[in-house]
DNA sequence: TTTATATTGTTATTTATTTAACAATTAATT
DNA sequence: AATTAATTGTTAAATAAATAACAATATAAA
């Protein structure tokens, strides 16, 4: 089954939200009310969750529980995924605190610097060893997706590492643009960009 | 002038990498130099260069300077923008130390945060102040466009207190979905989405 | 000078994504 | 029991974005 990328993007948010609802004891959720937590329209709702192949109850709506198992299912591994941050620099230690405990099925497990004074200990209960063990670690760990946030010049000798390391998934912060083989999967994100696609548009308006 | 969004995005990755190329002494490139930097198509990169009017030379490129200075017109205002960061926690902390004298045209001026033991003092030479100052400090230091980094709980009230300041631009990284006046530009960054997309991605493979 | 090659600018085509339309039908109401 | 209103699931249409195609032509080579 091919979804599309978008698709995804908004099935994560679907479900952090209906994770909220169900917290506050909704059952049942209308397309219409889905849309409004997400400032989107029923349709795509609709849609999204027609291309996952879920059925609602018509007149009673989507079956909150059972929609977030799926869309589980759909994003997640049944053992959860191990993830690490290469690079303990100031992003790399909030995206720690941020992540730790959050999402179980995807775990940080382990931080990788090359600076000898960060490594050898822990920070916020994650271990951070050097660089140089990553390949060791990702098969002892079992690490699947890795994180970059490291200098935007050492970002593709750590690309290249995650890769001949055996991680097939990556989220680079480095806005670096990263060239890597068709079977690891590559998810950019550059703040700089996103800031000045916020300054043309307030300059147009 | 319409540009599609994607566009401004590839704008501002092009004009990163050829202040790089610049920086090397390269006078001119062509579409398939700047296609490689960012690993696109050549065809994507005429494109985008038509879009916004600038015409290189047959045979010789685009010149790299007047390149980035049309780029510049186009995402910058002259004077350009003052940019303030609500909530000084981690990634409120990260992102100021980050941006600090990268982008001359995009200028973080002050900090915003509800926690006494925050503000009134400076971080990273940056002011924080406390959030009742912001509609004040948006007009004296002529603030433009904001940056959301407060819990999640907050975060629309936050964007609120942006919009009546006067703010128009906003870059959201609270996973919040915000629904604003449409005179006012919404940036949302989720990176629990990203890396949700990786996993499923990473599953997939 | 002539010819060949490389490169731009732009239109046409394809692909991806969103939005609209609507038939089917269930639950609530009369 | 019959009627009404609301909601889903899905196909069709519209919109947006990327890619392909190619004519025009400047430079380099013959
Ligand atoms: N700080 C932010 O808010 C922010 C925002 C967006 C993007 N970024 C990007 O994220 C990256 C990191 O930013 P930062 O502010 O945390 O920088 P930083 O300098 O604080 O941290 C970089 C860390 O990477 C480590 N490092 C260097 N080379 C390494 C290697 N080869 N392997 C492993 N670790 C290595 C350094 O020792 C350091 O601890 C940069 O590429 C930056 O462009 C940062
Ligand atoms: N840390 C990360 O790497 C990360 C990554 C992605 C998204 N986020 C999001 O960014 C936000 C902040 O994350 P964090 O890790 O920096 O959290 P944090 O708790 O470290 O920082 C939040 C800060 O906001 C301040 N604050 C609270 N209410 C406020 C208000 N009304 N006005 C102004 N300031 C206020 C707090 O005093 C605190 O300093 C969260 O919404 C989180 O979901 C964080």
């Amino acid at each position: 089954m091919h979804l599309p990328d978008k698709t995804i993007e908004r099935l994560s948010q679907y479900r952090r939200n209906l994770l909220i609802s169900l917290s506050k004891g909704k059952t049942h959720i209308f397309s219409h009310e889905i849309a409004e937590l997400l400032h989107i329209t029923p349709v795509q709702v609709r849609r999204d969750i027609m291309l996952i192949g879920y059925n609602g109850t018509l007149r009673k709506g989507y079956d909150v529980k059972a929609l977030i198992d799926l869309i589980g299912n759909i994003i997640d591994t049944e053992e959860g995924q191990n993830v690490c941050v290469m690079g303990l620099g100031n992003l790399g230690k909030a995206i720690i605190k941020y992540l730790c405990g959050k999402r179980p099925k995807l775990k940080i497990v382990a931080c990788f610097d090359t600076n000898k004074e960060k490594t050898g200990r822990l920070y916020a209960d994650i271990p951070v060893f050097d660089a140089e063990e990553l390949t060791e670690k990702v098969k002892t760990m079992n690490i699947a997706i890795g994180i970059i946030t490291v200098p935007f010049e050492r970002a593709s000798e750590t690309a290249n590492r995650l890769v001949n390391a055996g991680i097939t998934g990556i989220l680079n912060f480095s806005s670096k643009p990263l060239n890597l083989p068709g079977h690891v999967y590559l998810e950019e994100y550059d703040m700089i960009t996103s800031l000045e696609k916020v300054a043309y548009h307030t300059k147009e308006k």
